[in-house]
DNA sequence: ATAATAATAGGAATTATTACTGTTTATTTT
DNA sequence: AAAATAAACAGTAATAATTCCTATTATTAT
């Protein structure tokens, strides 16, 4: 893969934040640095990146949010706020568990947790 | 809420099968039985039955999938044949875990495992 | 410095879904 | 049983998210 400013400022966009960003609001926030930029272009870069593994597509209903952190964890959403916090809950036994128990080769676990944080209840 | 025979030939549509199917699946089937409803009305009544928590609406990457089966359970799915299968790996603990760890008052629990089923490895 | 080609901007196209509108139909009231 | 009411409908237009297309630009290898 080729090096492309749009595609590195992409990167640091998604770097920057903890709010698990939709394709437009990476689009908005590029425009700052690369007025020109388009839209597809972001687009285009999401899907290299999370090919590449260098960022997680994580799916909120059914838009997709952009995610730095690749490690292993799962998500707790609001459904007031909206807010997707990272957290760890899963224990790593399920994947083993998952692969004996019905000899199915796991790639990737996603769970979200749909609820109401501490600041809205 | 009315009863109304299109919501009652979707509503057997979804119960007849294991294939959590899609929005526009559910339309071609119901075309069978009624020729002329219209897409507007399986989405609507999608809806209507989610809310009633008749149905359980998943989501497959970006696409809505629904699912006769409203007890917690989790999701394998197969990228190879797009497959997906109900599974019981979540213990009953990761709901009371999460509410008292972080003070998250929990709705609902989404857990997909994507990898590749037994017929294709 | 030049050639080869990956990546881009801008816009059109596609897909899934929701909204609108005039008509039909299930239920309630008379 | 007929009339009134409003929920649900079909058909279609609109929207939102995402992908595709094409002529141009930028990066990299020679």
């Amino acid at each position: 893969m080729r090096f492309s400013h749009q595609r590195e400022t992409i990167r640091e966009i998604i770097s920057s934040t903890n709010i698990h960003p939709t394709a437009d609001w990476i689009f908005q926030q590029a425009k700052h640095k690369i007025p020109n930029i388009s839209l597809g272009t972001v687009y285009r870069n999401l899907r290299q990146l999370a090919a590449d593994d260098a960022i997680r597509t994580i799916y909120d209903g059914s838009v997709a949010r952009y995610d730095w952190n690749i490690e292993p964890h799962d998500h707790l959403k609001c459904r007031i706020c909206g807010d997707i916090v990272d957290i760890h809950v899963l224990s790593d036994g399920i994947h083993n568990k998952v692969q004996k128990q019905y000899k199915f080769e796991v790639d990737d676990v996603e769970m979200n947790i749909i609820g109401i944080c501490k600041k809205h209840k």
